[in-house]
DNA sequence: GAATGCTGTTCCATGGTGTCGAACAGCGTT
DNA sequence: AACGCTGTTCGACACCATGGAACAGCATTC
């Protein structure tokens, strides 16, 4: 473990989306370290353009961030694989379409295509979310054995954030068996109020999930049972990707795109 | 300058979406530092998700920087002020919409809406383009002044990517007083064949340009002055961005959006 | 207007620690 | 069974990161 490494990390996560913009004294009141270390690595960062500095006085994360992500390997290897089904799916639905990873405890999103219904500001993209508040998240949690879920809202807890966010582990177990028997998940205002999701698990070659893809909308019909197509196309195109991923299904699937639309590749 | 901060971030350059997992052998031909000093890096980026293993004997950059990248100032201050006029945008046009960040020599992607027309598997976002070969990129040089357009083509180049790239000062000049008076800038495959786009710029408080939108199509009608309101609606949302980042025009102008659907926020 | 509190920045000696060669271990191939 | 190739661990030395203290720039204050 390189300390100077590690102090370095410390010093780029401590800014956050409400905070992007700090001095060094709030850094250095934040982290036990003084002021002249934390000014060193400061110096060290911005010749490489992790951080910048804004109006002289203050440092930013900087824009080396964002090219860096590109070539991370969920982005590389999973994402460009889906994104062109992923923006068929989302002018088919006309609504947002979000793409996760699973990184073992957690989802995070790593490819959007956001509809203009979508009011919120921030995409969510970067973000990392409870599994069992989703429907990216349950899709997975379904496709795992009930040890491994019970192991993970252990780690995770199950926090509310809306009046329907399921919060203990039996409610959850109910849900995620009819998950896979409709072959999808349902997420009813549970992360969010104002936004129902549609989520399919997407899987490696190994068969294990990776990840989800879901359909998002800010109407509940859109997770009425078989009131359109949408579960069918969202199934097709969570399925594709799974055969991108070199995963072979134990079971052909017959399952075509409902939608006439869809191109096929 | 802290050198072993200097090496780790060295290391994590060398993945690229190309290349997103290499072995400890391939970082160590391609830098020069012994295996083992790259090793203790590399352990250090692992315990906080900077780098992850692959199949136990490969490493790639891993999901932490997804997740960083969300705090950057660009992202927390531009982006996230401009999304949801973007992709009202969109959703008019029915087309790709782009929004660049200007660090001072080049744009660097960072938002798209991608329509399910843009056939290409890799988004945008995080590449870092030059300025003389995009709408984007010619708003923004319109904007500065001929002594600053030049210094920055003499930094940077004028690299050709297809035929009809403008490589020569003297083309780009007169592209530009076209752009100026238009008011948005025009991009006929100058970047990548099939691509088409209309670009604007945007500008901070102190009126300078700090970025541009675009959008962008596979069809070349989208480039015909008149033919269509989508200069006049870009423009307007272009505008409306400027606005949110505190750009009071010195003319305060009265465009309007054409499109009935825009909401007035 | 001098003094005070706050910034960010620089200096410098010390000892902790990053460095790198060499040795080790685990595989597949020859 | 010996070899070449991985990634990994060890350890001693020299370097350099460290962090206190001093400096500088700038408002605010008395």
């Amino acid at each position: 473990m390189i300390q100077s490494v590690l102090k370095a990390i410390d010093i780029m996560t401590v800014f956050s989306t409400e905070e992007p913009c700090l001095t060094l004294a709030q850094i250095s009141e934040r982290l036990p370290m003084p002021k002249s270390t934390i000014h060193h690595l400061l110096a060290t960062l911005i010749s490489r353009g992790f951080i910048e500095k804004v109006n002289d006085d203050s440092y930013a994360l900087g824009t080396a961030i964002v090219s860096l992500s590109q070539a991370v390997r969920v982005n590389a290897e999973l994402r460009d694989r889906a994104a062109p089904l992923l923006r068929e799916l989302a002018e088919i639905a006309k609504e947002s379409v979000y793409l996760t990873y699973f990184d073992g405890s957690y989802i995070l999103y790593i490819y959007a295509v956001e509809s203009s219904k979508r009011l919120m500001a921030r995409t969510a993209v970067g973000e990392q979310v409870h599994l069992h508040c989703t429907a990216n998240g349950k899709s997975i949690l379904a496709a795992l054995s009930p040890d491994r879920v019970d192991d993970i809202i252990q780690q995770t807890g199950m926090p509310r954030f809306t009046h329907t966010t399921l919060t203990n582990s039996e409610d959850l177990h109910i849900e995620l068996a009819a998950s896979r028997q409709r072959g999808y998940a349902v997420d009813r205002e549970e992360h969010e109020l104002g936004t129902f999701c549609l989520g399919a698990v997407i899987r490696n070659a190994a068969g294990e999930p990776i990840g989800g893809c879901s359909l998002s909308g800010a109407d509940e019909s859109i997770v009425h049972d078989g009131s359109n197509g949408l579960a069918v196309d969202l199934l097709y195109v969570a399925q594709e990707i799974s055969r991108r991923m070199g995963y072979v299904p134990a079971t052909p699937s017959l399952l075509a795109p409902k939608s006439a639309h869809f191109i096929h590749h």
